[in-house]
DNA sequence: TGCCATCTGGCACAGACTGACGCATGCGGA
DNA sequence: TCCGCATGCGTCAGTCTGTGCCAGATGGCA
């Protein structure tokens, strides 16, 4: 009976070695996290993250190809959760605004489920290496593109206007983040004020031409 | 008296110390260049850059901080004669179009002293190598923040605003330099046509708002 | 000519990352 | 229940980037 009620709960249904997988991966991750914020992440080495989990180095890059991806992991989850979001969004609403309103129900979303100062503490690792932030450039790079393809025909947006939008907002979200790292804040609302914004300061933007 | 001249001529006042130190460095930017484009910028090791230019691999550090730096390099001296020219728009012009302007201006410039074709090379090696990319989104800060300062007060703009400014042009900027890499050209006139263009599309992104 | 600052080479080494090999454990079928 | 296979893991050896250190070579200058 209760073996049946392992083998129908479609989530239970992995094996023990597949359970054991995300354990270590989890593992890696929170360890990585705290080294990281405790002594910064260029003192911080490979070996002490996976000498705290006991796995050896070369497991570790088993579970992460860089150590970099390790500490850009949670921003990752966090630009899945986005997409998801947008690709809900109506293709009636304007493109900007379907962004806009995305990364609201995304932070929203966050903070229900008490995920939000594990992201405040990703941003916040971010905003301190911008050498991490200038790989993270590099691996959003998908993301943006998912953005863009999601965007395309929304409202009979073109696929070259749709990149420029999405140009547009990573810088607006960018510059955001910044200052809101800056002020010190954990508080996702303040973000997403800084965002708002930031925005909102575009029309002035295009009377500077 | 001719050693009077040789005083007087600021650029040849320099000794045969600095001479042979400026042109090793040359030579190094020379054979990265070349065994970059013809190998790939991964598949080339700073020791081969070092013996093609016949010193160590330690001296190769002494003069370029890390391998990104000997790639990026050309990069970064466009930016400079870009803020040159920045610096000298009148203060009435809006900021935006200085930016239009000043870029312009360095392309026709780069086309005069015939370093173009040096020029496209290096932005073909970025838009090849992401990762490179990344690099140079990291090292170009310090020119954003440099545009920004030349750009706030200009027509009255406050610093939030030239930040936004700067951030929504550098996107239109890697937009067409993406595109125009990606079409082949090594004609600068044609990335000008490409951010033109780009440029243009602004006010129907915020039309998506 | 001789002294001093600077440049350079070579060595040793740390840290990120990779390939190969063998062992151990979990999984599925007979 | 037992056996064979797939998979994960540790160990080892090695590459490449980047750095500190010291000794020798070279240029500038009195």
């Amino acid at each position: 009976m209760a073996a049946d009620a392992a083998v129908q709960t479609s989530p239970e249904t992995i094996g023990r070695r597949e359970r054991k997988k995300v354990q270590t991966r989890t593992a890696l991750l929170a360890a990585a996290a705290e080294l990281f914020t405790a002594q910064g992440f260029d003192a911080t080495t490979v070996d002490q993250i996976a000498d705290a989990v006991d796995v050896s180095q070369r497991t570790f890059f088993r579970y992460f190809l860089t150590k970099e991806d390790v500490a850009l992991e949670p921003v990752r989850a966090v630009e899945g959760r986005f997409l998801e979001l947008l690709r809900l969004r109506p293709p009636t609403e304007p493109p900007l605004q379907a962004l806009r309103r995305s990364s609201a129900l995304t932070w929203q979303a966050l903070r229900e489920e008490r995920l939000d100062e594990q992201h405040a503490v990703a941003v916040a690792l971010l905003s301190a290496n911008p050498g991490l932030a200038a790989t993270d450039a590099h691996r959003s790079e998908a993301h943006r593109a998912a953005m863009v393809e999601a965007l395309t025909h929304h409202r009979g947006t073109t696929r070259g206007l749709a990149e420029l939008v999405v140009e547009v907002f990573s810088s607006a979200h960018r510059v955001a983040q910044r200052r809101w790292a800056e002020s010190g804040s954990a508080n996702l609302d303040d973000l997403a004020g800084e965002l708002d914004s930031t925005l909102d300061l575009l029309p002035e933007v295009l009377e500077t031409t």
